[in-house]
DNA sequence: AATCATTTAGGGTTTTATACTGAGTACCCC
DNA sequence: GGGGTACTCAGTATAAAACCCTAAATGATT
């Protein structure tokens, strides 16, 4: 008999992958929790193999929970249940040790064997998971070169930069910051160069896009 | 014996929630719909008094299905099942027709009586959801005002701006859009004005938070 | 018919920004 | 101690933008 946790802030869905489960006689729901705090204190007072947890609750987040579970209690183990096929997800909840990860519109019979599977030791995905994470794989580089091209600005540029985006000019910036004009100046033509921007509205672009501000 | 028709891409979730009625003797769930494009065929051969419909669905959204729905079979109703308690929706989907709605994260038993209630051809909402309308309501005002503040940029004048913010100068812009410099002159002045902006910087920060290009 | 916003354009002035070159100080790292 | 980088400031010059004014043609709205 598997012994099976739900974690999930929809009651409904909670109920109905309870009944779902229901239907299998290897498979017992031990309980159910709708929020992320209730998770621990449930676990030391009832018996659990598996957690089929929801990675978004209202209070604390589903990785959250996943870590602490996997820390007190290291046998158990947690089965990911997410609407969203996004890689980051993905990979967050395996770091925080999840040994599955099914999405919430697969169906029952792989729901049931993910539990089987995750139970006996394994691990599962849904196969749309792989494939997500494979192109996430395949498009890491891009991510990385894009990373790179984040350019890199002294403090003293990004100050200037910040005042440029609040739409100061080069003379207030000078005297905000004790300054000489020409040295703003000088900050800001750096700025123009290392930000590949050809005029203010360049930098202000650049400065939002990368979060410089 | 009230029919139902469960419309959800989440299969797991369409499963459960049909588990979770089939105990209810006065209820019988009908079918299932995983896309909404499958709905109409469907009710073309099967009799159906309720649906439950999910508002977010990969093809065709569930305000549209509502819609059609509405149109083709008048002494049908519609619940509107959602995750998302949002005032936008809950109107939208009132106003394609839906005789209730309701939240993912209730229970069994007020699913229950959502169904009987728009049977007996009552109307149901969730608390949640008619303090988040009503709440709507109040701050509607504040709403208008924002939308008010959003400034109205002629068709020009967007053409301007949008050259400005990808870094081109007031004479390559008069060049592009065949105007004198002056006009162009003119057009950043009253844009200047408009958005509020000291100069192209602050051009730049509102065209992009307006989405203006 | 009258009002209003838009689009267009000019003249003139002032303020800002950009370009280019050069240079002294300071700090960190090897 | 030398090499690198960041930070500071200067002069000169041009390009661009901002601010001031006016004003005519158009089109929509009332």
């Amino acid at each position: 008999m598997i012994r099976v946790l739900i974690v999930d802030d929809h009651t409904m869905f909670a109920d109905g992958v309870s009944l779902l489960l229901a239907n299998e006689t290897q498979i017992e729901v031990t309980g159910k929790c709708t929020l992320g705090s209730h998770v621990m204190p449930f676990l030391q007072r009832t018996a659990v193999d598996i957690i089929l947890l929801d990675i978004s609750l209202p209070d604390v987040s589903g990785l959250e929970v996943c870590r602490r579970v996997r820390e007190e209690f290291p046998r158990l183990n947690v089965i990911a249940l997410s609407m969203f096929n996004q890689a980051s997800y993905v990979t967050e909840m395996l770091q925080q040790g999840a040994k599955g990860y099914i999405l919430k519109n697969t169906g029952k019979d792989e729901l049931v064997r993910a539990i089987e599977r995750v139970y006996a030791g394994e691990e599962f995905f849904s196969r749309e998971v792989t494939e997500t994470i494979m192109r996430d794989l395949m498009t890491r580089k891009e991510a990385e070169n894009r990373a790179k091209s984040i350019p890199k600005i002294s403090r003293r540029e990004q100050e200037v930069l910040s005042l440029i985006v609040n739409e100061h000019t080069n003379q207030e910036i000078a005297d905000v910051l004790c300054l000489s004009l020409k040295t703003v100046e000088s900050h800001r033509s750096t700025l123009l160069v290392k930000l590949n921007a050809r005029n203010t509205a360049g930098l202000v672009k650049s400065a939002l896009a990368h979060a410089l501000v």
